[in-house]
DNA sequence: GCTTGACCTTGCCACCATGGCAAGGTTCAT
DNA sequence: ATGAACCTTGCCATGGTGGCAAGGTCAAGC
């Protein structure tokens, strides 16, 4: 759906009042950054905005809508990767949930592991720290560890 | 602690005899890779090697125990930067236990913020994935919820 | 002594998602 | 017409790692 290039010099004020966006609104709208959006086009996550005859980005409601999704997305902490899946499947009518689910559930697998992973450093390093004085005194089960000395 | 520089042409086998390893040699001895060495050493984190005359790097047995301590630094997911000073209170045998414990009660603090979002994403995305029927028909709340529907 | 293959050297680019800065152009209200 | 606020592109940086390329060195076998 491409928008006609708007042309006029008034073309910004008159887009306002027509429900177009500057970068700049369309990024306080969505939660994100025009950084973040301009890398999101490069990317082709998103079509190349149309531009004013000044070659400004002008966003549309909709595209604020898709931009709102992305940001969503990245709440959840899906790869950028993953978000282009989730848009292709959002934009076509004739997705299968199951889709949807399978690639939720891989990246739920996904969270899990690195939780997992994190807890795990989180359990070693907490019962070092437990057995550590803290003091003015050197000696420290911490340091002993990452040296490789056996324990105790 | 700089080692003279080795000059004959049969360096390496002499090395080798008195506890002298290649990088490669030093990267299996550590659980390293070789291109992690060489960073390490680029960041300052270890002292530039001692090199041969073919300027292959050299490394002693107590220099494997360092990248061992880095290694299991990095297992414990510390940063290049916390390694740094973890590195220099173990060098130090005037430190206080107490500065490394508040290193490490630092650290595993942020080690618990990372595992609370990770889980809290985990959990709004699970809550969403279990509504979703996962068959052929296209209605998904995991899509609904990107695009800021309405739950329901 | 020469060849060979394994290893080493440096240097650059890539990842991933983002931020920062610079130099310049546009918009729009005053 | 001016000026503030915004936009443009482009490059570099982050952190920690991997990959590749072009070249040099090592050690062993002949």
């Amino acid at each position: 759906m491409v928008m006609p290039a708007v042309k006029s010099r008034a073309e910004f004020a008159e887009a306002k009042e027509r429900g177009f966006y500057s970068i700049g609104r369309a990024a306080e709208l969505s939660g994100l950054t025009p950084k973040m959006i301009r890398h999101y086009e490069s990317l082709e996550l998103i079509p190349k905005a149309t531009r004013t005859a000044g070659d400004y980005r002008v966003y549309t409601s909709a595209d604020i809508h898709t931009l709102r999704f992305i940001q969503r997305a990245r709440s959840f902490g899906f790869s950028m990767d993953e978000i282009g899946t989730l848009l292709s499947l959002w934009r076509n009518q004739r997705r299968a949930s199951e889709q949807v689910k399978r690639l939720a559930q891989k990246h739920i697998a996904d969270l899990d592991s690195k939780i997992a992973e994190l807890q795990s450093m989180r359990a070693a390093l907490a019962d070092l720290a437990e057995h550590c004085h803290g003091d003015a005194r050197p000696d420290c089960p911490i340091l002993a560890d990452l040296a490789g000395l056996p324990p105790q």
